[in-house]
DNA sequence: CGGGCGCTTGATTTGAATCAAACTGGGTGG
DNA sequence: CCACCCAGTTTGATTCAAATCAAGCGCCCG
């Protein structure tokens, strides 16, 4: 997915989890529908979604904040390659961010993606299935963010990406986001991550093999007192 | 909308926000696919929105939460009446309870929607802009859960809730639920709730009648330093 | 080779949790 | 009817986890 990727392939996976027909002449559809752009690292890729668009990431990652004017950014969401960002009416207050070079989004309007919707039931129930998915990703981070104590969050996030990045099999991740972004996610301080960090690798639950690098040995860490 | 309602002219105001056609028979038809079923104050009515099912709060609230081993409960969302739950694929995690008595819902299975909305089509658009306020709340949620003070977190809650509630052309709240509530939506302590109010009281920003009752004097409070 | 970014560690401060206790109002039973 | 109880709320004292302030290290990139 890293790589430049095989559009056809891609949204055939995602249109037909179950139905065999149709699928093909859909993702050729979407592929002819949307606008493919490509961003570098840190380059503001907000336009995209503006007004009940859609767009999914076709690779690199994407995050999705609201800026702080202590210079803090509240980092809602980070949208990985597959993910679908921009259901929700666009609010001015958030920003969308490339968070890797190379980070490449293929972004429908709200007339394309009606049009296409109409046409081909199986992306209606994509867009359908995606609205979910984005919907459960924030459960899910409210959930994190209402952790109580901090070593509880980054364990959380660390246990939440190993599932949600590719992994070759081993259970070695390479984090997609910096400290800082990882601090912003969570909303506590990059020091207190990197403490968080440091005592899990203490205890045993993880190793750094370069601080990207993480082996989880542990997966039980996310909680010091499970849920 | 406290009392007893009109059905078909709730989802009838739902389904018409442009379009004028059509919507009294899909609102007629929601009504009779519908079950609407009463609930009481703390009563768990978790049951209703299995596997991809979705309801629509007609009266009182409803409380979507996490427990935690602790005792303390981690307050996702908070659905109000017109709020619609349950997008999400059902996740065990969750459970959903009635927040105040003589909550009344009325919840629609995963089929009936679909049913629905490809018989009518202002369902369909009802549904994708119902899943797109639920991903607004939930991303709102979010932004408040990460607001650094707890006197930020509790003055958001109140203007937030001052949008969300009726107020009769004056600038004075009932609050739907107890501070143990406010706390673990808010993820902070009872008494941290209690405190906050008690200073947002001293500093003008709000007057309590009763605990409950409360007058937004100054809706720029949510910010000790705004967004 | 210098500079800046990303990361880590240490010392200090502080905001909120926790522990503890008292007050209120509405509802129930004697 | 009154006494009691209890859930909800408020306030105070103490503790503690994380923010903040400060500094040093490694590394990539220009």
């Amino acid at each position: 997915m890293q790589q430049t990727m095989e559009c056809a392939a891609f949204f055939g996976a995602q249109l037909s989890p179950e139905k065999p027909h149709g699928e093909a002449d859909a993702s050729a559809a979407m592929m002819v529908a949307g606008r493919v752009s490509r961003w570098r690292r840190n380059e503001a890729c907000d336009a995209v979604i503006a007004r009940g668009a859609v767009a999914c990431v076709l690779s690199g990652a994407v995050r999705k904040f609201a800026p702080r004017p202590s210079g803090q950014r509240q980092i809602i969401d980070l949208a990985l390659a597959g993910d679908y960002v921009g259901f929700a009416p666009a609010d001015p207050v958030f920003f969308l961010e490339a968070v890797s070079n190379d980070t490449q989004i293929i972004s429908f309007t709200r007339e394309q993606i009606d049009g296409l919707a109409a046409r081909f039931p199986a992306v209606a129930s994509l867009m359908q299935h995606c609205a979910g998915d984005a919907i459960r990703r924030l459960e899910h981070h409210l959930l994190v963010q209402g952790r109580i104590t901090a070593r509880e969050k980054v364990g959380a996030y660390l246990t939440a990406m190993s599932r949600r990045v590719k992994t070759n099999g081993t259970n070695t991740i390479v984090l997609p986001i910096t400290r800082y972004d990882i601090a912003d996610h969570l909303g506590i301080a990059v020091e207190t991550v990197s403490r968080a960090m440091t005592v899990l690798c203490r205890r045993g639950s993880i190793t750094l093999k370069t601080p990207r690098d993480v082996e989880i040995c542990d997966s039980s860490m996310s909680s010091d007192s499970d849920w």
